[in-house]
DNA sequence: CAGAGCATGTAAGAGGTTACATGATTAC
DNA sequence: GTAATCATGTAACCTCTTACATGCTCTG
């Protein structure tokens, strides 16, 4: 259900077509939830059903045409009504844990390859970030509220990328001391 | 397909059923990767027909008969091969994020309230984490190299939690000062 | 003229959730 | 006697991924 909250947020602050989004669930949006386009036309049709947001078709020289969808009244109260309601603690999977966990099985040192190879994955995702927070929130206090919101979202993508990171390192130094096996 | 290696890295360590398997997720692999006992039954069966697990029935007085599962030499050679192949990064979904992604539309004590509620939460289940560290991990360097794998998955969800109530308090304390509106 | 970008979809299959179903024993 | 624990499953449904499919324009 998450999946169509996630587009109600996006088509909050402005109207976009199925594309638009699915650009947005690679940059912004793509933070903290992912989904593919196909995910996103298949739940863009469910959602106009419910008339929970609706479309226009926008005609366009030399481009393909395009759906460009608004969220509706009913749509923006059933947002406000979920943000509200108490929600889940988010328990996330982690492949390399899974790795690590059974990792005895094999030399230490294809674990700290491994290793090296997401932290250095984590890295390029924290710089990224980074460079983010300081070109659109420079002065955090000085923002206003909408603005606050979004820059609160990047913080956790910042915070989690810069922690992944040190885990890896404090991995990867725990784990040469088996090197010689 | 990770479910599949999630169940190969336990029953690694020792045979189990698949009833322990399911009390496994809710704990100690449950750091990295869950699974409800629908799921795992399932899994379990496509496992013992590709041979790479085998079940053997063990007979009990007073309690249901259980099937116990043993990694077979081909699912050990598998789980082998897959640690090895180098893995994609793992984006995790944070239902809280898209609130707050779309916080703008409620008043910020409706935020504020909900990420209260994520950081006890959170840390209630740092405080776990840190227990079993204590309990199990007291000396890092002095523990062998299967129990340092381990160790290092529970270190990524001690790490985890703990920035996740540091980034919730860095949000309620930002969004305070919208407080009036 | 090749490749990237714009724009929208279908179909199959894997993965995951929720509800239903059974039945014995043990602890409070 | 009520609830929790042990033990295993089926069925329906929803979500997500991967592959396939089309066709136009703009840039190098």
């Amino acid at each position: 259900m998450s999946l169509a909250y996630a587009i109600l947020a996006t088509l909050a602050s402005e109207p976009a077509s199925g594309y638009d989004l699915a650009k947005k669930f690679d940059t912004s949006v793509g933070f903290f939830w992912q989904a593919s386009h196909q995910q996103i036309y298949r739940e863009l049709n469910k959602l106009e059903e419910k008339e929970w947001i609706e479309a226009e078709t926008v005609f366009q020289e030399g481009r393909p045409n395009k759906k460009v969808y608004t969220l509706t009244t009913l749509g923006k109260q059933k947002m406000i009504e979920w943000i509200a309601k108490p929600g889940k603690i988010s328990r996330h999977k982690e492949e390399v844990l899974v790795k690590l966990f059974a990792g005895y099985l094999v030399p230490p040192r294809i674990l700290i390859r491994e290793l090296e190879r997401h932290r250095q994955l984590h890295l390029r995702q924290l710089e990224k970030y980074k460079g983010m927070q300081q070109k659109y929130f420079a002065n955090p206090p000085s923002l206003d509220f909408p603005s606050k919101c979004q820059y609160l979202s990047l913080r956790q993508g910042i915070r989690y990328e810069h922690d992944y990171v040190g885990w890896c390192e404090e991995a990867i130094s725990l784990l040469q001391e088996d090197l010689s096996s």
